[in-house]
DNA sequence: CTGAAAGCGCTTACAG
DNA sequence: CTGAAAGCGCTTACAG
């Protein structure tokens, strides 16, 4: 059948040098070390190779060199609380950016109950030479696991528990929100308070600390008022309430998440005042949910983190590669409309370069 | 360094050979066709695994077998009008479901001007034997390249330019259309209008089909109102206040995509209804912004989807495949709360099974 | 600068 | 039921 055809016909690099008159060690350098030929041969080498359409069989490559120049990334379905598919993205960017570092990315889904394993049983099968890891949380035990065994790795993630791990690349979550705010006091608004999560985690202590950090430029600290919820829409909506309780017209809202951020633009209905002219929001993670509700977000630039990650993981080898902290950009949208007090021209839809 | 003791460390197949007193060629038997040898030696040798950590070597199969029992899934940026990440959650279940068809995934990412390109790429490396294709549509020329190569492949979603290929697996908008009318009326809904796409869309016509269906299997034809949107968060606004103009209070809106439900739950509030009591409203693929807003929406069953485009890959190359087509599921949230007039039960965050 | 030899870790016939 | 031989398509030293 036809299959067979198409496999079986694939040319193999001794047909590209029987075809160019030299043996097949030549062909080899031709793709692999092509200083060493002399130009006359390469060029009649590499005239073969198109004619042929030939392919090296990478599978034998790695065979050969033992070496995949492949690596895993863990995929789950994405957890139920967590709005916003910011991992997907970085997967498709991890993706794009594979063929320039002369890679490609094998997936693969743990048991939730022995992840551990399933990292084991990839490196087992030669399939990959090392891992991507993302989601990295405090108690995280794949870092430590992945350097015991001397695995290649690097993570999308601050790699929490072991400060002095340097392989990691994350965003700067604190310089985002610090950006929200500066943003919101550009645009008129004076009282800015923060939605977050509840304390202890360490992404919601970090952005928060940019909220902070954002109030006293500005010096807005005596006004600071600060509210806590979990990732849950009821329940941001009632912390949203009770910020609305203490915050005059024109005050604004940033939050640690879009979800957070869509909970004060409920609470905000519900006190019969629009979100943008009555109230700034700000949101985080720019999903879906914060451009089909025209929310302003802090967007991760995850396109970078994806080039970052590559780099690092080629790196790893040498000696420690340092962390790469990356700001985030604001996308803004007609929640930051300038406050109704002021007379600010509007500025919807506009993508902002962060610039901390 | 640790990285090349892990690495060098790695047992083969002669290291087990060795141990368990066996030639090598009855390891591979004992891992491939364990019914040919004696119990007691097919014992021996499994303890020698076990104790060795032993791992087959993929790599090192895949060049002598010529096959990778491996596949390919090509990722994109999500297109910016399409809210929803279906395809990622695709991705998920089918990286889930690999091992169980003894594959893995291969993900990679097109050069938009050459992506046949790109799936002739992946097959000369010989690190894929074929693909598996996501979101097809008119025009497609994926299906007919691989079919003319002779390479395996299934498609989640219809091939549309070419009835009598049969290996692909989709899900039944209509149905799931057709099952969102029966629940809108079940809760006291007596006008379902419909919001779709422009007529010519595939997929978007097979929704509208199914609307028509339910309001005839509940003699509610009389009263039709259907406008269309391209997928935009302003224009589904504009279609759904024209739809408002000529809906009674109790009707309802069911929409060709949760984008548009957006829309009309807008609309609803800018004429003072509340989605719900006062509009019903239902969307399609319980995306996060359907499960943020508390939208009731039809929910495609990801999860069989990936089952059975696995099976149908196997199966592929034995004879012609018939196609799957899969019913989803209705996800009830407050937007279809019974309508004000009636006074049914209120039926919250629940799952109904399809039955069409 | 070019070529002959060895070998990566498996599986697939094929003898015993 | 078990074992010796050949080979998948490459690359890596190592001679010429």
């Amino acid at each position: 059948m036809a299959r067979r055809a198409a496999t079986g016909a694939r040319a193999t690099i001794v047909d590209v040098a029987r075809a160019a008159g030299v043996s097949r060690q030549t062909v080899s350098n031709a793709l692999n070390n092509p200083e060493k030929l002399a130009p006359g041969t390469l060029e009649r080498v590499q005239r073969e190779i198109d004619r042929l359409g030939f392919t090296l069989n990478v599978t034998a490559q790695q065979l050969r060199r033992r070496q995949a120049s492949a690596y895993g990334f863990e995929v789950n379905s994405s957890g139920a609380a967590r709005m916003g598919h910011v991992l997907d993205e970085f997967l498709v960017e991890l993706t794009a950016a594979a063929p320039v570092h002369d890679s490609h990315l094998v997936v693969f889904a743990p048991e939730p109950d022995d992840v551990i394993g399933a990292y084991r049983h990839m490196l087992g099968t030669g399939l990959v030479d090392g891992f991507i890891l993302a989601d990295t949380r405090p108690g995280d035990p794949r870092p430590r696991w992945l350097l015991e065994h001397g695995v290649p790795f690097v993570a999308f993630g601050r790699i929490w528990d072991s400060p002095e791990l340097t392989q990691w690349v994350d965003v700067d979550g604190r310089a985002g929100v610090r950006q929200a705010v500066s943003h919101l006091v550009d645009a008129g608004y004076r009282q800015i308070a923060f939605l977050g999560w509840p304390s202890g985690s360490a992404v919601g202590d970090d952005r928060r600390e940019g909220w902070l950090e954002g109030l006293r430029a500005a010096g807005l600290t005596d006004t600071a008022i600060v509210e806590e919820s979990v990732q849950d829409l009821d329940e941001a909506t009632s912390a949203a309430d009770r910020i609305l309780d203490g915050l005059s017209t024109g005050g604004a809202v940033v939050c640690a998440s879009d979800l957070l951020a869509l909970g004060v633009m409920r609470s905000a209905r519900n006190h019969g005042l629009e979100p943008g002219p009555d109230l700034g929001v700000v949101g985080f993670d720019d999903t879906d949910v914060a451009e089909a509700l025209q929310l302003t977000s802090v967007r991760q630039p995850l396109q970078r983190a994806a080039e970052s990650a590559w780099t690092l993981l080629k790196a790893v080898t040498e000696e420690p590669p340092g962390p790469v902290l990356l700001t985030p950009t604001l996308t803004t949208r007609s929640t930051t409309t300038p406050a109704r007090l002021t007379n600010g021209p509007r500025t919807d839809h506009t993508q902002m370069e962060g610039t901390p």
